[in-house]
RNA sequence: GCACCCGUAGCUCAGCUGGAUAGAGCGCCGGACUUCGAAUCCGUAGGUCGAAGGUUCGAAUCCUUCCGGGUGUGCCA
């Protein structure tokens, strides 16, 4: 259940009746940062204080009397300036639990009422170039969206808008005839297609003839010409499969790939349309809006004095032009609501023209871009995307060395006789624990931060990092294997009942799931779905020392299960919204 | 020049829809394995929240200015 709006409700209507106002005010619920005042606390009382011309207390006092008989709360009592602390009543949150327990389907987590159609646009690598770092995190970020979002009962829509088209694949038609080897295309595509790119691009650079040829067979591509065409095709098909692999590796799919060639018939009449409306302009051969001159501008746009350039002189378009097509496209052939995009914050401005050029154009949809900071070394400084020799460091390599460090932990972990994983499971806990890992470290942080990579942090598997959860949910699924007992059949039989003090605080942090979630959806920050999972494994390992499980008796052990299978579950679904796996022995 | 992001414990980071004594992890120091898995648990120490003003009953959070770091910014994506 949604606890805080279910909370808000009861604060609300208690501020209306207790102080006979003519409608309901925002209780302002706010979950207390102390346990020694309760469990949430209503803040609403204190702005009151000057419209109704008494003391906040003195406010106080009767909502907290309102509140008093109702089941959910145990207490209710002024406190400070004119706080009213919750305290909810353990006997309700055992009984909402126990309702989550059955609900094997959703845990707990109710269905949004108003559905919207989302496009979440993540991920989209650039065909001739290797995926590296810097593309794990849109990639794995716009994921962990998109699932939440889903799971909250959105139509998403996953879109990998891959870079296929443009200036790189007249450079690559002419170098794969000069330098091209079939079979390295076919063994590693992207590797050979990128040595080829740079290759042809050096030469580029001081061939003002190879150049020129570049360009020409570019328009031929460009303007249908067969043979091109198939090259280009072969290209992005072989590109594909060793991208596959990728998504594969990381758990991650798409609905569409509409890549930036889907859009290309389109792009002549969007320059078009907005000379015609008057919002661009030629100027220096190219097709330019310039906001300060453009009516309707957004405000934070006014004083940038470069355009936004739609068409080069050469007559060839941009990535700003695809983009407009590509919003045009999910609203009128997908009917989306809305589209979010995932994509460093570095192209932060580019997103706020291309959204004012679409308001400009009365575009109906919500349009958001969900930045993300820059990937760090240990010093602070972007990480390479190449090592001390040079070469290039990619995601599938590094993914490769995740699992390898894995692996060597878990080595350690046998041999001195901690870990519990049989032979022929090591490869997928090693896979599980070493890509969680990576997902983790860079999940756990607010999107907007940059964010420092550091493997010994990543793998330390102590404290706040993503084998700490896996660990938690392995110590659930053992003592079910250890007791011979079924998760699921407990989940269908067990009541919940929170006693101890250890049990109340697991409770309480396992009533809170939904909130976390929808909040998580609403600003998409899964950084708030890790951050819960912690704390909740943390709440989990408090219990696990402080309450003997199956050598409780009757219901105490009934009711102890039903805490550890709701707590597993949990675990396995925030973690999963995130798209971590778990595994049961590690 | 203009725009955006950032500055919180030794380090890495939460908190920033304004709410009580600013929280975690790592590291440091000290405890807990004859008891469901010690990749765990419990505890100690550690902060003028970059600075100064302002708004407010109340500011790490909002506003202004300044300092320091980063990013973007006419024909790449």
């Amino acid at each position: 259940m949604l606890l805080e709006r279910y909370l808000e409700s009861l604060g609300s209507r208690a501020i209306a009746e207790a102080l006979d106002l003519d409608g309901p005010r925002p209780a302002l619920i706010r979950p207390t940062q102390d346990a020694k005042f309760g469990d949430f606390q209503i803040n609403g009382a204190m702005p009151l204080a000057k419209e109704l011309k008494k003391p906040p207390r003195e406010l106080a006092q009767p909502i907290a009397e309102a509140l008093a008989g109702i089941d959910a709360i145990e207490k209710a009592e002024v406190a400070g300036p004119g706080f009213v602390n919750i305290h909810l009543a353990p006997a309700w949150i055992a009984l909402k639990l126990t309702d989550a327990l059955r609900d094997g389907e959703r845990d707990g987590v109710p269905a949004v009422e108003d559905v919207s159609k989302i496009v979440v646009d993540f991920s989209s690598p650039n065909i001739a170039k290797q995926m590296h770092v810097g593309h794990l995190r849109s990639t794995i970020i716009g994921g962990a969206i998109a699932r939440i979002l889903s799971f909250m009962g959105h139509k998403v829509i996953r879109d990998n808008h891959i870079g296929d088209w443009g200036t790189q694949f007249g450079l690559l038609i002419v170098g794969m005839r000069e330098w091209g080897d079939e079979t390295a295309l076919q063994s590693d595509p992207i590797a050979e297609l990128e040595r080829v790119y740079k290759l042809a691009s050096e030469r580029a650079g001081k061939d003002e003839d190879f150049a020129g040829r570049a360009r020409v067979e570019l328009a031929k591509l460009q303007s249908g010409d067969e043979r091109n065409l198939a090259l280009w095709k072969h290209f992005v098909e072989v590109s594909r499969v060793s991208l596959d692999a990728l998504y594969a590796e990381l758990d991650v799919s798409f609905d569409l790939w509409l890549g930036e060639s889907a859009y290309h018939d389109a792009l002549p009449g969007i320059v078009d349309d907005l000379l015609e409306r008057g919002i661009a302009r030629e100027d220096d051969g190219a097709v330019c809006i310039f906001w300060g001159e453009t009516d309707g501008a957004p405000k934070s746009l006014r004083k940038q004095k470069t355009p936004f350039i739609i068409r080069k002189k050469d007559g060839a378009f941009l990535y700003s032009t695809t983009d407009i097509a590509t919003v045009q496209h999910r609203k009128r052939q997908l009917h989306a609501d809305r589209a979010l995009y995932v994509v460093d914050n570095r192209q932060s401005l580019h997103f706020q023209q291309l959204f004012a050029v679409m308001s400009l154009l009365d575009t109906d949809m919500e349009l958001e871009h969900i930045g993300f900071g820059t990937v760090l070394g240990k010093d602070g400084k972007p990480l390479r995307t190449r090592d001390v020799s040079g070469e290039v460091i990619t995601l599938a390599s590094l993914l490769e060395e995740a699992k390898e460090r894995a692996r060597q932990r878990i080595d350690e972990g046998i041999a001195e006789g901690r870990l519990r994983v049989q032979p022929e499971e090591i490869d997928e806990v090693s896979r599980q624990v070493g890509i969680g890992a990576v997902k983790y470290a860079d999940l756990r942080q607010n999107r907007l931060s940059d964010y420092q990579f550091d493997w010994d942090k990543m793998i330390s598997f102590q404290g706040n990092a993503g084998p700490y959860l896996q660990y938690a949910y392995a110590r659930c699924s053992s003592i079910f294997a250890k007791g011979g007992l079924d998760m699921d059949a407990i989940s269908l039989s067990a009541t919940i009942t929170l006693d101890a003090p250890a049990e109340q605080t697991l409770g309480k942090q396992l009533l809170r799931f939904a909130d976390v979630v929808y909040q998580a959806g609403a600003t998409s920050q899964p950084h708030l779905i890790c951050e819960h999972i912690y704390e909740l494994a943390r709440a989990f390992n408090g219990f696990y020392a402080a309450c003997p499980v199956l050598d409780a008796d009757g219901p105490t052990r009934q009711s102890r299960l039903g805490l550890t299978a709701l707590t597993a579950r949990q675990i396995r679904r925030g973690l999963g919204l995130v798209g971590i796996g778990v595994v049961d022995r590690m």
